[in-house]
DNA sequence: GAGTTTGAAACT
DNA sequence: CAGTTTCAAACTC
C-alpha cells in the first residue's frame, strides 16, 4: 500500500489486493484520519471517497509512486521494460487530460475525441502521475460533481455552480442543465433560465415528448424511428451511482433486443410491452445480486 | 462530417 | 483572485 500526500490534506491511498493484484483504487482519504482504522472498518467510512475505476494498477506502481514522492526518477525502476508515455509515438499530454471527461470521471479514454491524452493502460505510470497532478491541484477533482444540498435536502445541487454566459444554462453546455438539475445560488450563470418556474425551461422539457407519437401511431411497428423524440440519454460519468455505464448499456441492450424479439414473432403491441417489461425486471433483479455480492466481496477484502 | 459555439479546466 | 488560453464536447447546418 502506498500512500501519496497530497496538497489540502487529502491523501491518494492505493490498496492492492492480495490475491488478484488486479483490483487497486485510489481513495482519498482525510489526513486525519486513521489508515489502518480505515482498512480494518467493515463500513465504509463516510468521508472516504472511492475514486471509481482507477483501475487496474500494477504492482510496480507502488515502487513508481513512492519514487515520484521522493522525487526520484520514476524510470529507475528496476526490473523489465515498462512501457512509459516518451517511449511511444507523439508526446505524451495526459498532463492536460484534465480537459477529457473520461479522465475527469476516472475513465480509461474510450471513443473520446481528446487530443492523444494516453489516458489507457498502456501508459500507466503517465496517467499515474496526471493523477496525481490533478488531485495536486485540486483535492475534489475526482469527486462527483452533483452531490445534495444540505442534509436532508432533496434536490441535488452541482457543488461548484455553473458559469455560463451565453446558453441561458438551458443547453446541455450548462453543467447543471446537463445533469438534469436547477441552478443555484451557488452558480454565477448569467441570465440563467435554468430555474424551477422558468417558462423557458418548461417548455423545454414539455415538448420534446411524444407529441410525434401520434404520426405513428397506426404502426405496429417497434421502430427506432418512433422513439427519435424520447429524451436521450447521455453517457455521463460524473454522477456517481451504483450503476455502471456499462450495465445501463448492457440493460438497454437486453430491452432493446426483447422488443426486436417480439416484434420477430408478430406479438401484439401489449405484449411485446409485457415481454420488455419482464425482460427489464429479470435485469433489474441481476443488477440487485450482483451489486449485492460485490458489496459482500469488498467487506471481505477490505480487512485484510 | 465540417464548422461554430460554449464553458470547464488549465494557465498566467 | 481575475483575465486569458486551451480544450473537448455540444450544437448547428
Ligand atoms: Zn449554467
Ligand atoms: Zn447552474
Ligand atoms: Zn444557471
Amino acid at each position: 500500500m502506498v500512500i501519496c500526500q497530497l496538497k489540502g490534506g487529502a491523501q491518494m491511498l492505493c490498496i492492492e489486493h492480495s490475491g488478484t493484484r488486479e483490483l487497486k483504487a485510489l481513495h482519498l482519504v482525510p489526513q486525519h484520519q486513521d489508515q489502518n482504522n480505515y482498512l480494518q472498518s467493515d463500513v465504509p467510512k463516510p468521508m472516504t471517497t472511492l475514486v471509481g475505476r482507477f483501475l487496474p494498477v500494477p504492482a510496480k506502481l507502488n515502487l513508481i509512486a513512492q519514487q515520484l514522492d521522493s522525487g526520484a526518477r520514476p524510470s529507475a525502476v528496476p526490473g523489465p521494460a515498462f512501457p512509459t508515455g516518451s517511449a511511444l509515438p507523439g508526446p505524451p499530454k495526459i498532463a492536460l487530460a484534465g480537459y477529457c471527461d473520461c479522465f475527469a470521471s476516472g475513465d480509461f479514454c474510450n471513443n473520446c475525441n481528446c487530443n492523444n491524452c494516453c489516458n489507457n493502460l498502456r501508459h500507466e505510470i503517465e496517467r499515474f502521475k496526471a493523477i496525481k497532478a490533478c488531485l495536486d491541484r485540486n483535492p475534489e477533482a475526482f469527486q462527483p460533481k452533483i452531490g445534495k444540498g444540505k442534509l436532508g435536502d432533496v434536490k441535488p445541487r452541482h457543488t461548484k455552480g455553473c458559469n455560463c454566459k451565453r446558453s441561458g444554462c438551458l443547453k446541455n453546455y450548462c453543467e447543471c442543465y446537463e445533469a438534469k438539475i436547477m441552478c443555484s445560488s451557488i452558480c454565477k450563470c448569467i441570465g440563467c433560465k435554468n430555474y424551477e418556474e422558468s417558462p423557458e425551461r418548461k417548455t423545454l422539457t414539455n415538448l420534446p415528448s411524444y407529441v410525434e407519437m401520434a404520426d405513428l401511431e397506426g404502426s405496429h411497428h417497434l421502430s427506432p424511428t418512433k422513439f427519435s423524440g424520447l429524451p436521450r440519454f447521455r453517457k455521463d460519468r460524473r454522477l456517481s451511482s451504483c450503476i455502471s455505464w456499462e450495465v445501463v448499456e448492457a440493460t438497454c441492450a437486453c430491452l432493446l433486443a426483447q422488443g426486436e424479439e417480439a416484434e420477430k414473432e408478430h406479438c401484439s403491441e401489449c405484449l411485446a410491452e409485457q415481454m420488455i417489461l419482464e425482460e427489464f425486471g429479470r435485469c433489474l433483479s441481476q443488477i440487485l445480486r450482483i451489486e449485492f455480492k460485490s458489496k459482500g466481496l469488498k467487506i471481505e477484502s477490505s480487512t485484510m
